[in-house]
DNA sequence: AAAATAAGTCAATATGGCTGACATAAATTT
DNA sequence: AAATTTATGTCAGCCATATTGACTTATTTT
């Protein structure tokens, strides 16, 4: 086997090093599945971050999405509009303030990201599926600590709650 | 604790989406680390992953090297230039196959790679930490097996051992 | 009424990636 | 030996994504 040596455990700064290469090529090769079908419908990947978290937080303001992206309102001006003109995305005024404009996805920005994430959940679900409860939860608990910890609360209020309370009663 | 939630047993495609999110975080937090040291030398992020590589297989050929980057040898043209030019990386024409141009770091390479693996691994170090030794062979299989199974061999070959042969007489 | 905030826009620029075409030298095949 | 393939480099043009800075509008807060 090729790749006996990953599985070794080594010295913590060579374990780290390769922890850093192993998150390279993960990342590279799960963020290209959704390539061929953003660009038959002209869109990139700043588009699929786009539609990912506005489909996921319904209603989140454009200064919480440049949040997330960690981008300029700037950058973000072009993708979004051609979301809101492809009708991928609506924007609404916010009731309590008049000044937020509000995102929601539309039935077909709706379809477009459930066809995106099947891609990529089925290939992170193939991944996961040699491990234990526990083992994912440890999985789950690195990322979470490798992200910046001022990001934790922002994360866990606005994002991964909405998935869980699709189970509830699942508690702790 | 707002950060209790990700750390339930979801359904499997809500655990995808959480993973689908804590690797995008995770990715966006660690790639950031550099970027102040970048800036002062005038490079990039893309100076960086060809260094980092250059650095961790000295004497990959050109070809290699792209092969593992996935992108065009158009698109290495002007980043390598500027890495060889301002004397980060030497090209040392193949022995065997005198048509190669191996790659090595320099002195000052390996000086500015050394800064900038410090930083990433300071944060993967610390986010291991909570981790058994077992655990930590979970999270490092799990980010291979998101990557491409025909990536696998390659990256076991090519770049692990490099860093495991580094610390001799620690086997299993 | 004044100041601050949320969002949008215009303009210029940088970075990193792409395709296509072509050139050179060296290795391999016929 | 000639023809072909391979490894690398280069020119030219283009696209996507991001930046900084300046300014506007509407709305909320002070």
């Amino acid at each position: 086997m090729a790749d006996i040596n990953f599985l070794k455990a080594p010295q913590p700064r060579d374990e780290a090093v390769a922890v850093i290469e192993l998150l390279f090529f993960a990342y590279r090769d799960f963020v290209s599945d959704p390539d061929q079908v953003l660009a038959d419908v002209g869109f990139g990947r700043a588009h699929h971050r786009v539609l990912h978290f506005v489909h996921r937080a319904p209603g989140m303001s454009v200064a919480e999405l440049l949040d997330i992206l960690k981008i300029t309102k700037q950058s973000l001006a072009r993708v979004l509009r051609q979301l809101v003109d492809g009708g991928y995305i609506e924007q609404r005024t916010g009731s309590a303030d008049r000044r937020q404009r509000l995102l929601f996805t539309t039935d077909r920005g709706k379809d477009l990201i459930d066809r995106l994430i099947a891609l990529q959940a089925r290939r992170i679900e193939t991944a996961l599926e040699q491990f234990s409860a526990d083992e994912r939860r440890s999985i789950r608990a690195f990322l979470m600590a490798v992200t910046d910890e001022s990001e934790h609360a922002h994360i866990a209020d606005r994002l991964l709650p909405a998935q869980t309370s699709a189970a509830p009663g699942k508690e702790t």
